[in-house]
Order: C-alpha cells, then sequence, then structure tokens
DNA sequence: GTGGTCTAGACCACG
DNA sequence: GTGGTCTAGACCACC
C-alpha cells in the first residue's frame, strides 16, 4: 500500500496516518491478519519522526484497528475491515456535514454550494491517481 | 447581525469571527461603510474576551475588510463586499475540494460520497435557521 | 495660512496640528500677535473633532506658542517666532536621526542610504505646493 | 544575530522585533533555511512576554518571511531574503520621504534640511556598533 | 467611548 | 522541546 501525507497540511500528521490506514483497511489494500510496516520503515518512507507513526499505530491499537505482535510487529485486527468501513463512513459523513453547514451559514445560496460540490467532485473524480 | 460561535469546536474562535464577519459583508448583511459592533460589544455577546474578537478585527483589517476609524470603531471598508464575496467563494470551495479528495482516495465509490454530499446537503439546509 | 492633515497618518491629527502651527509661526506665516482660528472654526475646516484642536491649541498654549486673550480667542504668543523656529530645528532634527538610526542599523551600505536620500529629497522638494 | 529593543520607543516592541528580522534576512546575517531563535528564547533574551515575540514571528510567517515547522520552531522562507531586501528597501525609502516631506512643509530652506541631513547621517554612522 | 499594546500565565497539539 | 490559542487585566492614545 502507498502510504502518502502532505506536511504542510492543517491536518496533523499523524491523523493523516490514522486516515490512511482506516481507508487501507476499509478498501482491503491492508488486508486483515497482515502486518503493515514498521514504525521505523514507515518513518523513513515518511520522512517523519518515529514518534508520530508511533502515536497513530497506538492510537489505531486503541480503536482496535491493529493488534501488537510481539517480536513480529503490528498487524490488521480480525473484523477491523468491518470495523474501519464504518469509520471510513462516519469520517466522511462528519467533515462533509461541517463544511456543508458552514456553506450554509455563509448565505451562499443553496443552488450555488450544490453547483461547488459538484465542479469539485468531478475535478477531484478526475485527478485520483 | 447575528453573530454565534461554537466554542468547542477545532476551529479558533477569532477564525470563526472572522468568516463570520467576511460572509456577513458577503451575504450584504454588514454593509459597506457601517461601523461594525465595537470590540468589548462583541466580546460581551459572545462570551469571549475581547483580545479573541480584537485579533480577529486586526486580521480583518489587514486583509483590507474592514478600516479602523479612530476614537469611533471599525468600519466596513470599501469595495469589501467584492472582496468578501471572493473570498467566501474561495473559502468554501478550498475546503469542499479538500474533504471531497480525502474522500475519493478512501476508495469510498463515487456514487457512495455523492449520495452521502446530498444527504447532509439536505440534513444541513433543512435545519438553517 | 493653509492648514491640511492626513487622518489616515500613523501621526495623530492633534499633533499634525501642532506641527503644523509650530512650523506657521517658524515661517511667519502666523504673524506674532495675530489672531489664529478658533477651535470650532478649524474642526470644521479640518472636519475633526473639536476636542482635537482644542488639545493640540491647548498644548501650544503649554509650550508658550499660544495665549488665550479672554472673549477674541487665541494669539501667537511674543517671542514664539524664535521659540518656533528652535522647535522646528529640533523636531526634523530628531525625526531625521530617529529614521537614519534605523537605516544604518539595516545594514544597507551608507552610499544606498545617501543615494535614497538624495532621491526622496529631490522628489519631495518637486512636488512641494 | 544579535537582537536589540527600545522599550521605550514609541514604536512597538513587535514592529521592532519584526524589522530586525527583515533586516537581518536582507543582511544575510539570518540565513535561508536556518532556525531562528525560539519564541522563548528570544522572549528571554530581549526581557520580554513571550507573546510579543510571538506576534511579531506570525506577522512574518503571514508575509511570507518565515515559515512555521512543527515540533521544531520558524525557519526563514525560500526566497525570504530577495523579500526582505525589497521590503528593507521599501520600508527605509518610505520613512526618510515621511521626514522630508515635513521638513519640505515646514518652510526650512532646502539647503538647511539637506545641511541637517548630513549631519545626523555622519553621526549616526559614526556611533554604528 | 474606541482600538492598540503588553504582560501574565494557562492549556493544548505536535514532534 | 516547539508554536498556537485563549483568558485576564493593565495602561495608553485618541476622539
Amino acid at each position: 500500500m502507498l502510504f502518502r501525507i502532505e506536511p504542510d497540511s492543517s491536518i496533523p500528521i499523524y491523523e493523516q496516518i490514522i486516515a490512511q490506514v482506516t481507508f487501507g483497511v476499509a478498501s482491503g489494500s491492508l488486508a486483515v491478519g497482515g502486518l503493515i510496516p514498521s514504525v521505523r520503515d514507515l518513518a523513513e518512507r515518511l520522512m517523519v519522526h518515529p514518534n508520530t507513526v508511533a502515536r497513530a499505530y497506538q492510537e489505531l491499537e486503541r480503536e482496535g484497528v491493529l493488534v501488537s505482535r510481539r517480536g513480529r510487529g503490528m498487524e490488521v485486527a480480525d473484523q477491523a475491515d468491518n470495523l474501519c468501513r464504518k469509520q471510513r463512513q462516519e469520517i466522511l459523513r462528519r467533515r462533509l456535514r461541517d463544511v456543508l453547514r458552514e456553506a450554509v451559514s455563509s448565505s451562499l445560496p443553496v443552488e450555488d454550494i450544490r453547483h461547488l460540490m459538484n465542479e469539485e467532485l468531478h475535478r477531484v473524480n478526475g485527478q485520483k491517481k
């Protein structure tokens, strides 16, 4: 699986990592029962501090997405795929709701909001790699 | 004009104030050339510290949305309505793009994204007060 | 004598008035023993608050430049011309020193400073009205 | 790099800090890509409150002179040297113009202004440390 | 009354 | 350790 982060985003790096692992498990590109990259390995690949990766993994373990296997590393937990699909849905719904709530509160007409929304969905979907 | 903030949002209070003034000028509920509420007045209404309001106003002055009238207060600058309409459009477009980009990168099918999007737009628009 | 102020300058309006009166007396366009415009009159002409003009006059009275003549207004004090010429010199010297000190501290080479200085003196002198 | 401020100047401390950083980058004593002193460190050195330094740094970040590196500190941005050299020139030109405009408006003869100017430039340059 | 600056110190997120 | 935000309250200049 390909990890990519944006160091200058306003979203903390560890949250970006959490989201990417969650989405990876939800989509199946990180298989249940499979090992994920070690903290050091991923930190080196992403050029971030190992503490940052460790924090993300710790959080994912707390959520039940990862389990640590002594001496081997961390693997994707049983049932994590269902869990992650639910979380994916809820994360995205929540973010959409926040931005749409702000858009509506700005007094921009709903038609304009819908127009912007479709425009950006097309643009973003077209750039998918 | 009605100001409302969410103290527990992850968005800083002073940024919420900036957005509300910007949107207010864009929609015309804050008229060009008119005085806006004084720092102390708005702080009391929002139950936040005056410094927090002052910071927002200073930022808006720097952007050219407000001008300070010594001894009288701050007023909405000339041309600020055009400026704010542009900014409103760009702020919302940018936020929509970010959340949609994340949604697409999560491998959730585009149809599901569109469904979520419309669902939330309806819900949020229905709650408009 | 023509009074002109810049309401948006960083220099307070009352100080601008003080400087203009001082310079006017120094140059002779406000004659010793002559009456100066009343607070109300000048405030109206400059479109500023009467308190602001009053404050400037008060300060000039304290300095000995103006004296109030009961029932008639304020007039330029005896010897004020000499006093104002000294003050003019000192005010200007002080401001020049401050800006040059800053220029030197900026590590811009002295030759460049001298060049800027002459360039601006020419420009400003050419615009004299 | 040596920082020094005058607490009793009429120029706000945070603006003095902004000017010193700008001049430091312009002159090369603050290198592009390098970290600048931390907020707490500089505050201690200058014996001012950390908030005052933070405000200056934030303004410099907004101008594009500094970039914040999360968890590490603030560093001098790419291209900041060119930017700061332009700003230095414009700041000094603007201040010179203002004081010379005032001098000319005072009706002091141009020769006297030029004399004062050279006198003060020599004096200030001689005191350079 | 207005905004502007500064000190003081708390709490947080991030690395 | 770093910077970012917020509260609190002081003092000032200006109108």
